[in-house]
DNA sequence: CAAGTTATCAATTGATCGCTTGAATAGTCA
DNA sequence: TGACTATTCAAGCGATCAATTGATAACTTG
């Protein structure tokens, strides 16, 4: 009896490693930029803002808790979200917070600035396959490489106005970027609209997208 | 720019405010009663075996995360979970940590005892279209009459021998409870096989069950 | 092998968390 | 109104956590 209660305790503490490690906002950082692309330490830590120690001690906690992967590259260590089913949690904590939580609807309002007309999947599908559209992909290069909608090409925010030559004139042209929460699809549009462009945003980012195509894949298996 | 980074932390940190309410084992105990049915504070303090003090508290502190909601019924306050969405968060978090943490599942085993026979859903619906199977729920009776599985009979666990009777002596039975993690219907399977019984255990719970359900409506709307 | 890079470790500090205890509050019912 | 119950509050203590700093370890390249 005893022991069936130690039991129980026991496995409620050992979920409770996993609900420790979504704990801190440093670690949702790292796990968001994860769920771009692998990366090394260093470099999730300059792009976060964090020492390298720092940044190293919460991938380790992260790896304990069974959400990123790591593997020695080198001299450098790679860490990558722990497959589909780290990005699973990962999104639906945000989408749930964002859902329930007054604080992250405004938080997510004052960072992204002023909204931005959006299409969601289907549209985007249709007017792909009808060819009044194209897509673009915003986010930095490295994370185009590796991974992103297919028919998309990669043009990153800092290199939109320089190159909208590149763009068929006569085309809207729809950007995405990291996420919904993300502001870099945001800003292409605010830009390119800026620029005389028709534009308009994809409601969700690459991790979304490629979370559905796998849950669509595993669902038809 | 600077203000920009700081709303970028801002929405990680609220964010990480729903990150925090996961990261106790008590509270993700207390996420798991209000998954089967709304509670008082010291019911709930007493099933889990805490003090109503400490129990309130983190209470409290599930709500602030806007992971339960609560209604004042007379001189109590009646706690539960804050529908489909914060049921969602759990039991992902649940079955992840299941999936990706050696110990989550060495404590599973260990605190369910041996193995017995199970269906899965599907072949539930079939057996019961058939007729060939009858299918008992082993919660407390107040877990049944706040939602249960349609065409389940309500019998505790602690009455099972008693009322062995009732139950058709030429059908299988098939037993299901909280989840996965449950160990009333393990233990159920292997009481009725030790009747003389021929019985199994449905692989999920009342919880899984309903979060199907309430899916496979939206996703039908 | 030596120099340089990347990652981790160890020790420390201040902050936060978890739980207990005892008192205060809100509501019910005789 | 007064006794009673359920819940919350407030203070306090020990444990854990987050971040910094400086040192160490692992690996690559010249």
């Amino acid at each position: 009896m005893e022991i069936r209660q130690s039991n129980r305790e026991a496995l409620f503490e050992a979920i409770a490693v996993m609900g420790k490690a979504l704990a801190s906002p440093r670690r949702l950082e790292l796990l968001d930029l994860l769920a771009q692309a692998p990366r090394s330490v260093d470099d999730l830590a300059r792009v976060s803002g964090q020492s390298s120690a720092n940044t190293s001690q919460h991938l380790q906690a992260l790896h304990a808790a069974g959400l990123v992967d790591r593997e020695r590259e080198g001299t450098r260590m790679r860490y990558a979200l722990a497959g589909e089913r780290a990005l699973r949690v990962w999104l639906t904590l945000r989408d749930t917070s964002a859902a329930q939580l007054a604080e992250v609807e405004r938080a997510a309002r004052s960072y992204l600035g002023q909204e931005v007309d959006r299409v969601g999947r289907e549209e985007l599908v249709d007017r792909l396959r009808q060819g009044d559209a194209v897509l673009v992909d915003v986010r930095p290069p490295e994370e185009f490489a590796a991974g992103h909608i297919d028919g998309a090409r990669s043009i990153p925010l800092d290199e939109l106005e320089r190159r909208l030559g590149e763009l068929p004139p006569d085309l809207e042209v729809i950007a995405y970027c990291r996420g919904p929460f993300c502001a870099y699809a945001h800003e292409a549009v605010r830009r390119l609209r800026a620029a005389g462009r028709d534009a308009s945003r994809l409601e969700e980012g690459w991790p979304e997208w490629r979370l559905a195509e796998l849950e669509a894949e595993s669902s038809v298996a």
